[in-house]
DNA sequence: TTTAATTGTGGAATCGTTTCCGAAAATTTC
DNA sequence: GAAATTTTCGGAAACGATTCCACAATTAAA
């Protein structure tokens, strides 16, 4: 099979290659006889321009890498959907990782998509990510990074995040008007931002409240599953367990589900729960499950938009530096109610 | 910022190109004096290669295109997850899409791949997929393609898939031991395979159990979800009401789930459900959900590892035009319990 | 000591596309 | 009808890495 490529076009139609490329880009230098020859020989033998040589040439791969830390998760899945829907229609194609919550994986994806393999970064970090040397290093070789959900703070650029400390506030605030006298937090790692938003939303609102508070009633969580198990078990058998639980992941959400169940506690009789979650059948749980569910697909576009407007742009302007706030919803089910 | 490439470092170093890319590829014709040098200031100055230039040169991209027909989908997702688990090891990148199974959305990606954008293909066609041409398209460019779950029969390769028609069967008689009288068999669409092996084994054991049976116990569904919705309830009110129901798709077991709460219907006691998923909590659902789930990273591990493998042999080696079963598993639950 | 083999390096071509630079050919202007 | 444009196209360089080919320099063999 011989490779069709602009050379073999021009021998083809006897004319030299770099008219061939003015013909096919629709060039203003190009009789319209000219163009319509050329053009009619490339659909006849269907040709395809090589994006190596283009991204070579061009100095741009017309692609956006895309880093996110759990790829089983709705919130996530919903955002790369968004981010698609806008990248799509201007011709970018997206190179997915995921980093599974470690940095040094994340950190070696990072060094992958150094060399210039994409246009722009689009991620949100690992819940191990404390350092953010690695992700400044991007910006250093001239690649564009926006965050979004998990962000880096010190880095200059624009990040996406939800209301995650009003969030965290009025979920605890709705848990307390129902009556729960002993809130707990299920933390999954304290160096992730959100997670810490929605943390001191927490607190300030068991601060605001009249009811007593203890340090440990923020549960510092694990990111196995098995141990969480346990974890969550030892807590909810003591007479003095808590009496409602905000979880700040979705994961740890449905581990307490098990754990409750299992304890033969009910919910939302001897415990109450709500949690950060975009799972779509939460009213399908046994009992219909309260959550707070971002805006994941807006985000990812909102991610687009912005990349996209930005690399249009040939001149080098550096990207905000801001964070977005893009509202979250509380959803009241019955596993948070009286 | 000046690019550090080759030619940058061959500078530095008062050496040719031809000399310190032989170095950084470990050439046996290099000294170690001289790789040491080279190494030491490529090190120093951080530099990367440019994939796109290898690639050119190279004809081979480094990237794999996945194309699933949706991203919210613990199926999918995990599948991707087993093809980058395998992948990633041997320097592989994922190029990942969405069709949203939208046929023409599907031709327009494969039409992005035709030009040398990835080294192979692995893919679930969407359910409108009834032609293939398009992917045949893709061979005839030399272009590795294979399939899983959704596969396109005509298309010779190797096609993985989880024994849908067994566990159809298997499904059914499940029902039926249950006591169910009327089963019907919830289908998204005719054109897939696997609806249609899922079929004949609901069929097939239909015809062997002593149970009257009528054509249109075969619902055929929409990809809406409202639409569904009115359609599950138009055969849900009637006196004569299925009492068991299989869904070849988790969305339609979902939407069946909502549809049977809202019609005051109690599963399993008025009517039993199970359905094909890969949904983690799928015993946190009121009730419980009976499912067949398939060994979806070990899909996705076995795909990328034939693609590997194939890809690694110089000489183009056709892929076996064969059809690999892995089979699923079946986790009763309450839904469809006596 | 001469010849042969080995080792280490440089020069240049190549991958496929785009674009800078020129230069015919066609057209317009005076 | 000559000069000035304008239109249309070809040649060649460039992007960055790899590799074929050539050729010194060194070492081994005769």
């Amino acid at each position: 099979m011989t490779k069709i490529n602009i050379k073999y076009l021009a021998e083809k139609l006897n004319m030299a290659p770099s008219t061939v490329s003015r013909a096919l880009n629709d060039s203003y230098e190009i009789s319209q006889a000219t163009k319509d020859k050329v053009l009619a020989l490339a659909k006849e033998l269907n040709y395809q321009p090589n994006p190596y040589a283009r991204s070579l040439r061009a100095h741009k791969s017309k692609t956006i890498g895309v880093i996110i830390p759990e790829r089983i998760n709705n919130f996530f899945a919903q955002v790369i959907d968004g981010i698609e829907a806008i990248t799509q229609h201007h011709g970018y194609h997206l190179l997915v990782y995921n980093s599974h919550e470690d940095v040094e994986q994340e950190k070696k994806i990072i060094s992958y998509l150094l060399g210039g393999r994409v246009d722009a970064i689009v991620m949100s970090v690992s819940s191990q990510t404390s350092s953010s040397e690695h992700l400044a290093q991007v910006q250093r070789q001239g690649i564009p990074i926006i965050f979004f959900d998990r962000i880096a703070s010190d880095i200059s650029t624009t990040k996406f995040i939800t209301n995650d400390y009003q969030s965290g506030y009025d979920a605890t605030q709705h848990l307390i008007a129902m009556g729960c006298q002993k809130v707990n937090f299920l933390l999954l790692s304290k160096e992730i931002t959100i997670g810490k938003e929605r943390l001191r939303g927490y607190l300030d609102a068991m601060k605001a409240s009249d009811l007593p508070f203890s340090e440990d009633w923020i549960i510092q969580c694990f990111q196995n599953e098995k141990d969480n198990m346990e974890l969550f078990k030892s807590f909810l058998y003591p007479i003095d367990r808590p009496d409602g639980l905000i979880s700040s992941v979705e994961k740890l959400a449905l581990t307490a589900y098990h754990a409750i169940h299992q304890s033969k506690l009910r919910i939302p009789q001897d415990i109450k729960l709500i949690t950060f979650s975009n799972m779509k059948i939460a009213d399908l749980l046994n009992p219909p499950l309260s959550t707070i569910s971002q805006p994941a697909h807006e985000i990812g576009r909102e991610c687009a938009n912005l990349l996209m407007s930005n690399l249009k742009n040939p001149n080098q302007i550096p990207i905000d530096n801001e964070v977005i706030t893009i509202p979250s919803k509380m959803h009241i089910r019955q596993s948070s109610q009286k």
